[in-house]
Parts: structure tokens; C-alpha cells; sequence
DNA sequence: AAATAAAATAGTAATAATTACTATTATTGT
DNA sequence: ACAATAATAGTAATTATTACTATTTTATTT
């Protein structure tokens, strides 16, 4: 763990990050603190979502769309990516890193951890789809 | 599914994509069939894999290093991701459709699938850090 | 088999996300 | 206060991917 100084951009980037819970990109926080910080550069956001997801106090979500996006909340939980509207919601299971071990005796290596996202549709866009029909 | 005529150079793509096991990137596929088709265009390879994977026919993955792998067996499986090497591995692992169900009691809307992503270190690192030591 | 329509291609240009660079500023330890 | 280190803003560069266009291939109809 590289050592960190502190700073206010990376304060406000995690501050950001903790109250809300959209999983958002880079840019959607640049956006976000740039109320507070109006001159913070993007590359100031890119750094510090590195370094900290790197220090493993945030995480990185690979979705699938093209874009990084980032979660405050670093505790094991898994995710959930709408093929409407395009969120990514949480979804808390308890105990669900036995599936860890179920791999391990699959797989002839060691395993640390897991991904795992699901997808579908989430219940704004079902109930839409319900509303369209 | 729009339709699709026939064309050798997705032939080629299809073809290369399961004599390897490795899921690899479009641009390894791309240094691969050019050896048949020395003047394959990037593009071709790139509108091809997302035609394919579109369709279900290959899958895409987005495992977390900034470029999509894709996968010739579109069949439910998981993946691992080396550590160490980078490496993306299959894991087969019986019955494990059965976390959509699990995520479905603890999600508000409809699952339709997922992806899982291990991670830690393929038995080639671990081997290597062994004899490291 | 010629004619036509639709889809695919190569080659190139454009875009979007992310990283790298640099001179300046902020933070920390003495 | 001072020196050493880390972080920043602003900008330039890179990388992956997509879009565009004139031409060629494939499929369909006569």
C-alpha cells in the first residue's frame, strides 16, 4: 500500500462516492464534485479512483458497458446490471462466498475471491414493460 | 437476430475463436486470422464479435483490464482471472445457475442470468512463487 | 446465368475513455 | 520555517472501439 497523503479532492471523491449509490463512472463524479471543487481536473478523479480502488477502500465494476464505474462500499456484495435502463444495483446475499470454495474444487489453482454480476431487468423496467402491455 | 449473410472472414473469426482457449481480445484475434487474410480489416473483426455476441453465439467479457475478451463457448460457464499472469480461465461448474435463484429472494425485479468472475492465482503462478521462495 | 438488392468488407477517420506529463501547489515530518 | 514528498490542474498523448464510405460479396429473382 502505497502511502497517501491526505487531500480534499480525494476526500470529496470518496464523500461523493459514499452518498450516493449509483455505482457512477469517472466522469459522473468529476461532475458531481465540481460543484464543490470547480476547478478539480478529470485526471485528479481518474488517480485517486485508482489509488483507492487499488488500496481496495472502493471498488472498480467491470459492467460491461464500456465504462469503469465505482462503489464506496468495499464489503463483499454483488451487483445487479438492468438491460433496460442500464443501473447497476446492489444485491446483498448472505454467505455467498461459498460459491469461492465450490470454484476451488473446480479449478486447479487458489482462488482469492469473485465478481459476480447478474443481469435482467430491474422492477422500474419491469413494471414499464407491464404498463406498455 | 438480424440476419446475417455468410462471409469467410467471419467464418475465420468463428473458426479462430474455437481453436483457442485463451479468450482472447480483438486484437489477438485480428493478428491471428491475418495470417489466412492479410488484409482483414480491424473493423471487420471488431463488427463481427459484436454481431456474434449479440446474437449469443460467442460471449464477451469484460473482466476488468480495460479490454473485452470473448469466449467461442457461449454455453453457461464461469471464468477465472489470473493475478498474476492475467490469464482468463474456464471453470465448469455443475448446476450453477442455481445463484439466479438465490439472487432472485434477495432482488426486487427479474433475473435473467450472470456473470461470475473468480479471481486469484492459476496454477502456473502459484508454481512460480513456490520456487520463488 | 444476368440482374438486382442487401449485407459485408477494407481502409480510414473519428470518438470516447483513460493515462501520462509537467510545472506548480499542498501536505507532512523535522 | 524548511526540506522532502505527494498531489494537483491543465494539457497532451494513448488505447480501444466505433463510424463512415466507396467497393466487393453474397443471396435472390428473373
Amino acid at each position: 500500500m502505497k502511502k497517501m497523503n491526505y487531500s480534499r479532492q480525494r476526500e470529496a471523491i470518496l464523500e461523493s462516492l459514499h452518498n450516493r449509490y449509483d455505482h457512477p463512472t469517472a466522469e459522473m463524479l468529476y461532475n458531481d464534485i465540481r460543484k464543490e471543487f470547480p476547478n478539480i481536473s478529470l485526471g485528479t478523479v481518474y488517480r485517486n479512483l485508482a489509488l483507492l480502488s487499488d488500496n481496495g477502500i472502493i471498488l472498480k465494476l467491470s459492467c460491461g458497458d464500456g465504462v469503469e464505474h465505482f462503489d464506496g462500499n468495499a464489503e463483499p456484495h454483488n451487483h445487479f446490471i438492468c438491460r433496460g435502463c442500464g443501473d447497476v444495483l446492489d444485491i446483498e446475499m448472505e454467505n455467498f462466498n461459498f460459491i469461492n470454495t465450490l470454484a476451488a474444487s473446480a479449478f486447479d489453482g487458489e482462488i482469492l475471491g469473485n465478481f459476480t454480476y447478474f443481469y435482467g431487468f430491474c422492477k422500474k423496467c419491469v413494471d414499464k414493460r407491464k404498463n406498455e402491455c
